[in-house]
RNA sequence: GGGCCCAUAGCUCAGUCGGCUAGAGCGCACGGCUGAUAACCGUGAGGUCGGUGGUUCGAAUCCACCUGGGCCCA
């Protein structure tokens, strides 16, 4: 039939694959970059232009990456590629946390408790060494299969020398300016394994516990109180009694209620809310409320008993002191908190804004010393039952019974550990104004989104002195020196440039190998006592500090990078963790920010909005969609996102995802089939175009700009959109599917077959070099299916630069404005002619001819595109154009006229070789 | 418990200073085509804009509270 005609069309021809396959075809690119060594060139071809340094925040060397890490670094690649598609000269130097305790104990664990009292700390730091590299290889590997480009040869990582220097160096900087500053904390310490422990390492259980009301005597009561009894106590519930002997204070609620209740003679003050529960445990017959003259109970609220004092249980010749707090709970006890700065988080924090001492008379063994007064010698394992007979003994003890709670437990011997303030070291915020300066260096730098910096604000301006040290064997040591006659801190330029110059030859290990006579010069000694024996700081440096010197240690180090950096990039929990650990180190150091751009972006979660996790079962790994979907199809979802929210991801997502891509890429598989025969020497300039191929280059130039405004404005979810709502909008249902006929029924080498190509030719330079840095891989395949002189030369899509478009504008303008019309009248052609399909009249739309009716002002729009023009683009056989009675739109479907010529499918009236016209011209040469 | 934030069709997103019957694409249903064919085209059905109350002539949009969710802290 008519396939003996199909030889004389011109159908799409080309080899790039309609399935993707991309599980399988990836890893090809990848070897190809490598090849080409696609980094080092993405720099070249933009040296000398301006510089985008997006500074990469060090993911922890520990386990596989998860589709957070994976979001985060496709997040940042995706913003690299598209700059250096700018022209900007934008590095990209991927780094690695590699420090801290869970490495550490991960290798502990790995050891077992017998190796690990026998293996010195060179040899644990070694394999911690040996342990994080091992992931850094791993998560590098699962990085590049992501299709991130960077430097991975020479990646960035704090076990480094040179970057351990850096530690020094900002460290150094801090402590000459005097922020820095010994001090104590409490931790949690277990004393049968002699070591502090960390959060991640304690494991809470339920545990019996004493549990005490005692009476703290007030030396000048209230006189609404003083008046009805002689004595007068605040009456304090404690579990821990062994904490008494380091009490100075009582915390109670500033807002609640408190009464005085008279029992026994005695009056003891107590939240209104609790007396009740305490009436109980005190087993009291009878008690009342103290009244005022009015008979109404004398309630005080607790900021107004706020700065009374009281003999401390423990040491009666000394006083504590009333303060307030947010922390006392109302549910049980009595409502006033026996506070003990030294020995819990909470008592710790309200003592240091009421500036109050943190005694410690607990030894590292659990013994207490002269501090712990009459209890001096006892073990705080037996102390309970001997502070309690104590207290009885001295009549401030209303009740005593047992409770259960939760309470942590070291991990390594499962036994109850104490909280103990030990020396450590720290930031100040405010002893030099680094509070207020980092507060306005955060004024200096852009934050996306907005809200961003309320929330760096508050926590800058809430958060307590920094405390930077750790007793933990794998780090960075505090680089400072005691001197081993008095105590006394050595530090000063020289022992920090020393230190320094030992770490970047030597690495922070030597610390713990060689004597600081061996590096320290000469004469070195402590300025208090003169004594010239140094012992070198035993703890270790928190690891947010080290990574938050990346802005010295690499931005400075590197002779690509410098500082501050365009951007920092990462999930919205930095704004307490490497956005501020960097902001504090930097403002401290050099007075400014060490970056202009803070992006921020929400978390992964599942498609319900709930977090991923092992017991929801809800995980999905990157990995797996790696194998099942393609990275492309991961770089796909990473840029459809609003990240400005939680990000979710399903299987019903990425199947969505999925099938947006197959529609992209058939986009690109029709745009390359058609341009076979196509040489960029036969392109047919704007102005020769056919009006439709204007108002199609008129689109692709709206797009470009609209993309480059969307990249730029960190709007990737809004670049996805506008590319997929234009392959499948613009191009697909209307462009492409109108140019079929002029494609594959014209002559092959016709000025508007021509015309035709050099439009999509352009489509496709264009889109691929745009899509290049989301859809990475795709992007590439199609770079190497297409025609070597649209190449240019240029080996890889990634290196070949945005697209240039230049348009007429007032031309754009017109046709903008004109095609608004032809396709809302196109729209209702489209709904006449499927009810005329329904009702079986005809089948494909060039059996119908259509008579359109129309208001003057949609006439005179479509009379100036001809009816042959509008035929075509209506992909019907003809185009009658009427007056409307009522100046409604409306659309009449007939039959077509002629018949169906057998080349081209349109009904025609056909000539002597039973062909259409055209056709007829076209097969007769 | 506190701070910051989120909530529009099954999915991803639009909805400017509050103002026509809340939009798009996908998916779905139905149909067409068989010269983009494990493609392509068309039509259609889907939403009490998380809930309640308030401000207003009028609220998806402003305010309060609540519910659910996220990050950080406690």
């Amino acid at each position: 039939m008519g396939n003996d005609y199909k030889q004389t069309m011109n159908l799409p021809q080309t080899d790039f694959p309609m399935r993707a396959s991309l599980a399988t075809r990836e890893p090809e690119q990848l070897r190809f970059w490598e090849e080409i060594d696609v980094y080092r060139r993405s720099l070249e071809v933009n040296e000398g232009g301006p510089t985008f340094i997006l500074h990469d925040g060090p993911p922890y060397a520990n386990g596989h990456i998860h589709m957070g890490t994976a979001f985060n670094k496709v997040f940042k690649d995706l913003i690299v590629k598209y700059k250096t598609m700018r022209g900007y000269w934008s590095p990209y130097v991927p780094g690695w946390d590699c420090h801290g305790q869970p490495i550490e104990h991960q290798v502990e664990k790995n050891l077992g408790p017998e190796r690990m009292k026998t293996i010195s700390q060179a040899e644990l730091r070694a394999l911690c060494r040996e342990y994080a590299m091992e992931f850094v290889g791993v998560q590098a590997e699962e990085f590049k299969r992501l299709g991130v480009r960077g430097d991975f040869e020479d990646p960035y990582l704090t076990l480094k020398p040179s970057y351990e220097a850096g530690d020094v160096r900002v460290f150094a900087e801090l402590y000459r300016r005097g922020m820095v500053y010994k001090g104590r904390k409490p931790i949690h310490w277990c004393y049968r394994c002699q070591t502090a422990l960390a959060e991640a390492e304690i494991e809470y259980s339920e545990e019996t516990s004493d549990s005490i009301y005692v009476k703290f005597w007030l030396t000048d009561p209230p006189p609404a109180f003083s008046g009805v009894a002689e004595k007068v106590a605040v009456l304090i519930w404690t579990t821990t009694p062994w904490t008494l002997p380091a009490n100075v204070a009582v915390t109670l609620a500033a807002d609640a209620a408190y009464v005085g209740v008279l029992a026994d003679g005695e009056v003891l003050v107590m939240a209104e809310d609790l007396v009740p529960a305490v009436a109980q445990v005190a087993g009291w017959d009878s008690y009342e409320v103290v009244r005022d003259a009015d008979g109404e109970p004398v309630r005080m609220r607790g900021s107004e008993l706020e700065g009374l004092t009281y003999r401390l249980p423990v040491f009666p010749e000394r006083t504590g002191v009333i303060i307030t707090g947010e922390h006392v709970e109302l549910s049980t006890g009595t409502g006033a908190v026996h506070t003990a700065p030294g020995h819990g988080e909470e008592d710790y924090l309200v003592g240091v804004r009421y500036g109050l001492p943190a005694p410690m008379p607990v030894d590292d063994q659990g013994v207490f010393d002269h501090g712990g007064g009459p209890f001096a010698g006892l073990h705080v394992d037996d102390a309970n039952p001997v502070i309690i007979s104590w207290l009885a003994e001295q009549g401030v003890l209303l009740a005593a019974g047992k409770t259960t709670h939760s309470y942590p437990h070291c991990w390594r011997c499962k036994k109850p550990v104490i909280f103990r303030a030990t020396e450590q070291w720290f930031i100040s915020m405010d002893k030099t104004g680094l509070r207020d300066a980092a507060l306005k260096a955060i004024g200096t730098v852009e934050w996306v989104p907005g809200w961003s910096v309320n929330r760096i604000t508050s926590m800058v301006a809430d958060r307590p002195d920094w405390c930077i040290s750790r007793q933990r064997a794998w780090g960075v040591p505090i680089p400072v020196f005691e001197c081993a006659a008095c105590g006394e801190t050595v530090a000063n330029d020289e022992t920090f440039a020393a230190v320094e110059a030992l770490f970047a030859t030597e690495g922070a290990d030597a610390w713990f190998t060689r004597a600081p006579s061996e590096y320290l010069p000469q004469g070195i000694a402590c300025p208090r006592c003169g004594g010239s024996e140094l012992v070198p700081e035993k703890d270790i440096v928190d690891v947010w500090f080290e990574s938050g010197v990346s802005h010295t240690s690499v931005l400075e180090a590197r002779d690509e990078l410098r500082r501050p950096a365009e951007l920092y990039l990462e999930g919205s929990d930095q704004h307490r963790g490497w956005f501020q650990s960097s902001l504090l180190t930097s403002v401290g150091a050099y007075d400014e920010a060490p970056f202009r751009t803070v992006l921020t972006h929400g978390f992964i979660v599942d498609g319900e909005g709930r977090k991923m996790s092992k017991s929801l079962g809800n995980v999905i790994s990157p990995a797996d969609v790696v194998g099942q979907y393609g990275a492309d199809i991961i770089r796909l979802w990473t840029a459809s996102a609003d990240y400005g929210q939680d990000i979710s991801v399903s299987s019903e997502i990425l199947e969505r995802t999925s099938e947006a891509y197959r529609r992209i890429r058939n986009t690109f598989r029709f745009l390359l089939g058609n341009i076979y025969d196509f040489e960029p020497g036969e392109a047919v300039p704007f102005d020769r175009m056919p009006e439709l191929d204007q108002w199609a280059m008129t689109s692709l130039a709206r797009l470009v700009s609209r993309l480059g405004a969307a990249y730029d404005d960190w709007k990737f979810h809004q670049v996805y959109r506008a590319i997929y709502d234009y392959c499948v909008t613009d191009l697909s249902a209307f462009y492409l599917d109108v140019l079929k006929d002029r494609l594959y029924a014209d002559e092959a080498d016709s000025d508007s077959r021509r015309s035709a190509q050099t439009v999509l030719a352009e489509m496709l330079t264009a889109l691929v070099r745009m899509v290049a840095p989301i859809l990475s891989f795709t992007a590439e395949e199609v770079w190497r299916f297409m025609p070597e002189p649209l190449r240019e030369g240029i080996d890889s899509v990634h290196l070949a630069g945005w697209p240039t478009l230049e348009v007429p504008s007032a031309r754009a303008a017109e046709l903008t404005a004109a095609y608004g019309v032809v396709l809302e009248v196109r729209d209702e052609v489209m709904k006449a002619l499927e009810d005329a399909r329904n009702a079986k009249a005809i089948g494909k739309s060039q059996e119908a001819r259509v008579v359109v009716k129309a208001a003057e002002e949609v006439r005179s729009v479509l009379a100036e595109r001809g009816a042959d023009e509008l035929a075509a683009m209506f992909i019907v056989s003809a185009v009658e154009v009427a007056p409307s009675a009522d100046g409604s739109l409306s659309v009449e479907v007939l039959p077509a006229a002629g018949e169906k010529c057998p080349r081209c499918w349109n009904y025609r009236a056909l000539g002597a070789a039973g062909l259409c016209a055209r056709c007829e011209d076209v097969v007769a040469r």
